[in-house]
RNA sequence: CGAGGUGUAGCGCAGUUUGGUAGCGCGUUUGGUUCGGGACCAAAAGGUCGCAGGUUCAAAUCCUGUCACCUCGACCA
């Protein structure tokens, strides 16, 4: 490809907050079409198609069959599942000229059954995998970070079938390495699987790939000492509440204007983990209130608080109406009528501050056994920094941000059963096919990568993803000399298969390099009247690793061997995965 | 869905308060000089001012409606 060809401007300008937005919009790589819609540029497409082609190699490897569902469903599918009416806006629904309600893909569950379901009616054909790359309309409320988060993106969805719970287990194990191949080949080895919610996709096991990034929009527990990892939304909260010797009275106090914790706690010099704080809730289906008392250092996590009241809540908005004061809301003398529930994270604690249902007071001195009853205790929040690992019950546990660019999920047999998918069992008996599923969301991969190897000038693309191999810089190829020795070097590594981007236009050369960056090629060469003089080509990688001289007339075997030693670096770490 | 903001040349913006010839920078085209980290000189092209309606002799500017995009929140495999 010559550059005075490629379409995509590229540009000085600093855009968006977050670099792989930036870079990208920059470096002429795409170009939102409307709000998480974009198209890309070659560049773009270029590293998809690579990525796209690992992910392919490493799918087939497994046993994965390549095949590919429909974006446009009729809504008929989802209702066998059920899942019509149970997913919200996100799923985009809309009329075909005949009436018919139909749907957009956001996932492909209800396809992939629909595909397996009268073509694999026997044990004999089991264990097997589908998969497909293709596009997926969510309809997100809020779309941010150029490719990060979108409404419209390809992914790479894989379903799985299995007749033993053992076996899909088995097969689990073998998909989990397959991503961490994956991760490897594209330039990314860092990323990790943690634990996971299984959300709206129904199962119990699920693991997320994250990358691990401030900008990351999950929030990921880790443990310091034994490596456990998990989603926050998935991890269990555990704190130690150490009991005071002695019971205090129960004391109403004056706080005056005081509601929040951070206020309450600085105005009785109190610590936050010494409170009691209550956060209100209601049901969506009927508006019904949900008042839930937590420590006062601890986040309320709403999945699990959905997963508990089995159903969709939000935060309250007229508590007023329920017989609530906002802001003392405490379990003594409390007079309204919803659901009240403890977090776990009260359990042992002594002599809490809370809320005495009165504007302006409070209590000290509250201890729930004596002054409330004995509740039962709910695991409702929020993993906290320095808490108590779930697993090997130290106080090690960290939080960071990651992105998840992929997960995996047992799924069990909730779509096979609610579908009818059935297989004849060596029995003779007609048993619902066990199922995995295992996505990798392919355009946020590639911002991804760029978040993690870029640096002020662009990305640094992995070569086994990098748009093209080598990028030629022909300085003043208004020289005959630079013109015809940059053309030779660009037909000769196009013979042997290698992917050249050549500079042929005739700008400065700090555009030139400019360019370079923003483009991350990893091998550069750079041609000019200066070089040849020497009877030498300079090479630098974008990395910056390498700056050398290389004689004219072998630089094509030379350039050949570096590729391959890349290729093989990157390589070399995938296949150290035991 | 809630709060705030912005729509004017390919990109970034001024002009709107107080209605009266459509502006600037970058980019683009042409010619020339330069040229190893985003050069310089000269000339030129390029806009139904988001859209619709209204007020007015006259609307980018005032009024009404509407759409799109951005930021924050809610939401989210």
């Amino acid at each position: 490809m010559r550059i005075s060809k490629l379409l995509g401007e590229r540009f000085k300008e600093r855009a968006f907050e977050i670099e792989s937005q930036n870079l990208m919009t920059r470096g002429g790589y795409m170009k939102q079409v409307g709000n998480g819609i974009y198209s890309l540029f070659t560049p773009a497409t270029r590293i998809q198609r690579k990525i796209e082609r690992i992910i392919r190699e490493e799918m087939d490897n497994i046993g994965g069959q390549e095949v590919l569902f429909p974006v446009v469903m009729p809504a008929s599918l989802w209702e066998m599942s059920g899942r019509y009416n149970s997913i919200g806006s996100e799923l985009c629904r809309f009329k075909d000229r005949s009436g018919a309600d139909m749907v957009l893909g956001m996932t492909h569950e209800e396809a992939a059954v629909h595909l397996a379901m009268n073509v694999a009616g026997t044990y004999t054909k089991y264990p097997f995998m589908i998969y497909q790359i293709q596009t997926k309309f969510r309809d997100e409320p809020r779309a941010r970070g150029g490719l990060i988060r979108v409404r419209e993106f390809t992914m790479k969805d894989a379903y799985s079938f299995h007749t033993s719970q053992e076996d899909l287990e088995q097969y689990y194990e073998q998909c989990h390495k397959a991503y961490q191949r994956i991760f490897a080949r594209v330039g990314l080895p860092e990323v990790i699987s943690v634990l996971s919610d299984s959300g709206m996709m129904g199962g119990k096991v699920s693991h997320e790939f994250m990358l691990l990034t401030d900008i990351g929009e999950d929030t990921i527990v880790m443990c310091s000492d034994c490596g456990f990892k998990s989603n926050i939304e998935a991890a269990e909260c555990i704190v130690e509440n150490i009991p005071d010797d002695e019971l205090l009275p129960l004391t109403k106090v004056e706080t005056f204007e005081y509601t929040t914790i951070e206020e309450i706690s600085g105005f009785l010099k109190v610590p936050m983990n010494k409170t009691c704080k209550a956060v209100v809730y209601q049901r969506n289906d009927d508006d019904s209130y949900i008042i839930v008392f937590i420590r006062g250092d601890v986040e309320i996590n709403e999945v699990k608080l959905r997963n508990h009241v089995k159903g969709q809540v939000h935060p309250a908005q007229n508590v007023e109406m329920a017989g609530i004061v906002a802001g003392t809301i405490g379990p003594v003398g409390l007079k309204a009528n919803c659901t009240v529930l403890f977090d776990r994270s009260l359990k042992g604690g002594t002599n809490f501050v809370c809320g005495a249902n009165e504007e302006g007071y409070h209590y000290t001195g509250f201890n729930i056994e004596r002054d409330y009853g004995t509740p039962e205790y709910i695991d409702l929040g929020k993993a906290i920094e320095g808490g108590i690992c779930p697993k090997c019950k130290n106080k090690s546990i960290t939080v960071s941000n990651g992105i998840e660019v992929g997960n995996i999920f047992q799924l069990g047999t909730k779509y096979t059963e609610s579908m009818g998918m059935t297989y004849d069992s060596p029995e003779g008996d007609r048993v619902n096919p066990i199922m995995g599923c295992y996505g990798i969301g392919v355009g946020r991969l590639i911002a991804s990568i760029c978040e993690a190897k870029h640096d002020e000038y662009g990305p640094i693309w992995p070569i086994t993803v990098a748009p093209w191999q080598v990028h030629i810089c022909a300085l003043r190829s208004d020289t005959e000399e630079v013109k015809a020795a940059a053309e030779k070097l660009y037909a000769e590594l196009q013979n042997i298969g290698i992917e050249v981007l050549l500079d042929d236009r005739q700008v400065s050369a700090g555009f030139m390099f400019s360019d370079a960056d923003l483009l991350g090629v990893p091998i550069r060469v750079i041609i000019s009247p200066k070089t040849l003089q020497r009877g030498v080509f300079e090479l630098t990688t974008r990395d910056k690793s390498i700056k050398e001289d290389i004689e004219a007339n072998s630089a094509v075997e030379h350039i050949d061997n570096l590729i391959r030693k890349l290729v093989a670096d990157i390589n070399g770490v995938a296949d150290s995965i035991k």
